[in-house]
DNA sequence: ATACACAATTATGAATTCATAATTCAGTCA
DNA sequence: TGACTGAATTATGAATTCATAATTGTGTAT
């Protein structure tokens, strides 16, 4: 017999996880402060075991750093570890790319290309706040065409420590004018399904952000 | 005044994190077996609740899975997941091996000569236990050249979960010999400080590794 | 005022307790 | 014997409690 899936219900530990993890991406709870473990307890409705058993992986994971007896602050966005960061990234998406050249689906690359033509519509309009959603797509997407899990979820890691870094959205009309045209190499290299190019490129793409910002914060 | 460093007790569940992830890397926790937490408890003698913290952490890892009211399991090596991280290890080996003939100073790069003369000698007299120990002090090596710590994070984490795999030492001895001749190989891009060509050579090494492990089990 | 000592308060780490879900086991019936 | 039922036991998830560390606040002396 097989009528219906088990019942699962997700425990509180993991629920937390997810939902402080999105606070802290989402800047809601902010780089070098306290995280109020008594007030997210409140919010949640949960008692401490469950956020605390949070806490300890979203430290694991770097987005927050425990001091003893002091308890957990969101971590820092520091330019050495952003240093360190990108190109761990960038040699995921180089792989991310060879992969997706490989093993995506024609409609997996046309889905890719959409988001890419809805960033390039952002783009014309100066839509900051889309323009980043659809290049997060793009992204996301050529992670999933690559068909590898573990892939996925490191570069997950990787890349939420960066995102919260609010000045990254500070981007010169100029570096952004340039990252448009870099995207639709990539966009090319894919729909050439040429691997190794697409790997290339998206590395390149990462690297020329990274400098970018370096620039314009010095 | 700076006389001494703070004093840190280490808090019980990261104490608890890096012992219980001992006992799973090594196999005295084998995989797909329970943990069995109310003895880890009273064998390192704490209570359930950090106990219960380092589990949720190394769940996070991959290294155990939890079944919902069913308790904390290891979880399983299968060939799916081997498939899925040789490729990202040998990635994040590559960049290692570009970052290393960059940054390595002198010292370090004798010191995994050594290594790697060590583990000439033990494969001379065949010596499995030892040679893999070498083996991976040249890989944690160049790791630590590399001077990327978000690199070693996460080759780390992924390393661990391929460790497990006991079969992957049922090595032949052709495979052996060939493996020996690509570490001379690697040496040999290191000492020349030759990036591009150490990350190639990683990463094949790591590629050849797998392909051998697949004919092994097929 | 300002710096200090010390009590009161609060927060943290960890053990314990408690409700509930899963498992084991004895007893029953085919 | 072997499958089923339901009580007893055990394990799990989560809340609560407790000891201690950190912080805050108050009074005192300079």
């Amino acid at each position: 017999m097989n009528l219906a899936k088990p019942i699962t219900r997700p425990s509180l530990h993991a629920e937390l996880v997810d939902r402080v993890r999105e606070l802290i991406i989402e800047g809601t709870l902010e780089p070098g402060t306290k995280i109020p473990e008594k007030d997210l307890c409140e919010s949640f409705g949960v008692s401490r075991t469950p956020m605390r058993e949070a806490l300890k992986v979203l430290a694991n994971e770097g987005l927050a750093v425990l001091e003893p007896n002091r308890g957990a602050w969101v971590s820092t966005v520091t330019m050495e570890e952003l240093e360190a960061t990108f190109p761990v990234i960038a040699a995921l998406e180089r792989l991310a790319g060879e992969l997706a050249c490989a093993a995506a689906t024609d409609a997996q690359i046309s889905e890719i290309r959409s988001h890419h033509e809805d960033m390039v519509a952002c783009f014309s309009t100066r839509n900051r706040q889309e323009y980043f959603r659809a290049n997060q797509d793009i992204h996301d997407g050529i992670l999933a065409a690559a068909g590898n899990e573990v892939l996925s979820q490191h570069h997950k890691v990787l890349a939420s420590r960066v995102k919260r870094a609010r000045f990254l959205a500070n981007i010169s009309d100029e570096r952004w004018q340039q990252a448009v045209q870099e995207h639709e190499g990539i966009i090319a290299a894919l729909e050439a399904r040429d691997g190794a190019e697409l790997g290339q490129r998206l590395s390149e793409h990462l690297a020329n952000k990274f400098t970018a910002l370096k620039a314009r914060m010095a």
